[in-house]
DNA sequence: TTATATACTTACTTATTAGTAAGTAAATAT
DNA sequence: ATATTTACTTACTAATAAGTAAGTATATAA
């Protein structure tokens, strides 16, 4: 699996965006792990708002497979959870990763605005599947919880992106507190 | 209520760390909203940082006078709950404002190291005056919940830190979700 | 074989950044 | 009355930023 220098570009500006933000990163950044010259960069994605797309426009694709793969494998709805949660596992283990869209949440204000549909298109289709899941395991009995299934798709995607960022500061042992905390709200 | 040039700097920074993030402003941009030169808010804080670490210590004073205030007012464990999450509240408010420890914890690879202590210090006393609250709360019947208290506390301060984020980018209504729901897991 | 598209390079511009040095006017302390 | 501290100013430096223009070697297509 060795990547073009264009998906390699797309890979180190996604690992930046979700180490240090938007504003933390430079085409020098880059340019400089993968061996090349800025304008290289430059040829690849124009402006940075090019970059940035294409790292937003990754997720969502990384985001569809995995609801494929969710589709064809799990049996229950917490195998299913449980690869939903393990987007957020797999950033923490990547030297302590925020979620993209808590990252860009933080510096939305600064990003082009026809930035903005696409992030909403990201973080709706996440919180739409998770509540879909939500819903269908409370009707079969196995998940159990009041409210809305959105309000609760809604809290476990902000508690998730919260509990990356608070896992930073306080280590990695509260982020699985905060996890399996909300797990045993679903379960209990 | 008139604020000092140095107050007016703090309070500046503030802002702007929790609107875009603390790569994104600069010192340009504190002067012009001041009518100050540059160097002004470089006599008051020589390097950026020591910026920072003011604005840190601000915001760990604003929370010691809300947990006076709470002492000496608050007569339920909802109160006390409601006076909390209402610095949440208070940063929605503000043109969507993150949390500060939300928008740190983003850039924290970015920022001097000698501040961490600083905001690990902010954090923890947070989650602890929190846990505390819960734990009573549980105590006296008032509140019901599974597992820790400390636990309890952390899943709550990343959620409401991730709901001011998700806010930003499905509106306030998902915010104002995600916190009935946490408050309803607590009392139902 | 020749033309063209691809994937870069070197070299540059313009803007912005954090930070500093030296000077100044006004308030305060001696 | 004089000296000193406070709160700035102007004027600057060195570094870094995004972005562009023009050139080049290689692969591909006509």
């Amino acid at each position: 699996m060795t990547l073009s220098t264009k998906e390699s570009i797309i890979a180190l500006a996604e690992n930046h965006i979700q180490q240090n933000g938007y504003n933390a990163f430079s085409y020098h950044d880059i340019a400089r792990q993968l061996g090349v010259r800025n304008a290289a960069v430059h040829y690849h994605f124009p402006k940075k708002e090019d970059l940035l797309m294409a790292v937003v426009e990754k997720s969502e694709r990384h985001f569809q497979n995995m609801v494929e793969t969710s589709r064809s494998n799990d049996n229950t709805y917490l195998e299913k959870l449980n690869r939903f949660l393990k987007i957020y596992d797999d950033n923490l283990d990547r030297q302590n990763r925020v979620c993209l869209v808590g990252a860009l949440a933080t510096d939305l204000f600064t990003l082009p605005t026809h930035l903005r549909p696409a992030l909403y298109r990201l973080v709706e289709s996440m919180k739409d599947w998770l509540a879909e899941v939500l819903n269908e395991a409370r009707n079969k009995g196995e998940f159990m919880f009041d409210g809305s299934a959105f309000d609760r798709a809604a809290l476990i995607c902000s508690s998730m992106a919260g509990a990356l960022q608070l896992a930073r500061v306080l280590g990695n042992k509260e982020y699985e507190a905060i996890k399996s905390q909300l797990i045993k709200d679903l379960t209990k």
